[in-house]
DNA sequence: CGATTGTTGAAACAGTCGTACCATATACTC
DNA sequence: GAGTATATGGTACGACTGTTTCAACAATCG
């Protein structure tokens, strides 16, 4: 299963079929289907698998120390829009997009937008104006998700730091 | 063709498929490829047609006279998430989405993002760092796509509709 | 040893996909 | 009116989909 979610990572969800992912790992689809269930389950299994190492490389990713709230949003965005994510992130984009025609797939996808929240409100002490506001927060993640956006699309790197760097310069203030 | 592109947003890119497509306008899939060359230039086609179509709309739909930045960016904000655009909004994620995985299939995607930045930048005067600013454009559509991205998730619209306002009076300062 | 259970392989099923082929019908030109 | 281009319907092809069925193998247990 580990390396079914490799797979779908390097591969993309989009296309994914079980015949190949099969190949790949060496195996049948009659296999997948006798350990998954079906191939939606094999899938839910498998995002649930990326979601929790996306959250493990993340926590280990980050500057550990206390630091200014621009301090830590250049290290989400710099830990998002590494070369590195770019298997990450465009997951994201594709459960989202796919998500849109059927919500009813993703039932947890909702609490993966704001289940941020809690750690960035941390993070961004400081700029929050108390301890249960969601809305900087929010802003913050849009600010990223829009950039990753812009930045998967252009490849435009110079610029989206720019944008960051001064979304950092308006917070600031 | 101008049907063609109501049934692909209204239904989604992702699952489109010429059999229904033709059902539902009353003709064949022999007669979409014999018109369209192929279910890529279709697809293209609708495309084209959709972006014209959304920035006739967007032209028509903001506040014509000057304002100041943060109205005009309240106005691009209201017309994206008004539920009228969400076949449209879905349609742009849809295609970044696939766009990740497949590039080479359209070839005009950078140009869609970043083709606001001429008339943004003139709607921003005032906070833009100059006429040739692209950053400053970059941030607020990144803003404006990555709250589209939490609206459609989680369709918690007083919270999105919040941190725009948040990010304007960000900006204000 | 026999029997049952869990695991695997190969093939087939029913369906959908984009597309190509062949025929026909209509319309227009000479 | 004959001939030719344009438009359309029907059908079949080959490839692919997720899933199921049947058969065989291995191991465990009484």
């Amino acid at each position: 299963m580990a390396r079914a979610t490799d797979y779908v990572l390097a591969q993309g969800l989009a296309g994914l079929s079980l015949r190949p992912l099969a190949a790949a790992l060496g195996t049948s689809p009659r296999m997948l289907l006798y350990d998954f269930g079906s191939k939606q389950e094999l899938v839910a299994a498998v995002l649930a698998e990326a979601r929790r190492r996306g959250a493990a490389r993340l926590a280990e990713g980050l500057p550990r120390e206390a630091g200014s709230p621009e301090e830590h949003l250049r290290g989400i965005w710099a830990w998002f829009s590494s070369p590195e994510r770019a298997p990450y992130v465009r997951l994201i984009f594709e459960v989202h997009a796919d998500g849109l025609a059927h919500p009813e797939n993703y039932p947890d996808q909702a609490e993966a937008v704001t289940g941020w929240f809690d750690t960035l409100g941390g993070l961004l002490r400081g700029v929050t104006t108390g301890p249960g506001d969601t809305v900087t927060p929010t802003l913050a993640m849009a600010v990223v998700r829009g950039l990753l956006f812009d930045l998967t699309t252009t490849g435009d790197r110079r610029r989206t730091d720019l944008a960051l760097e001064r979304f950092c310069e308006l917070l600031r203030t």
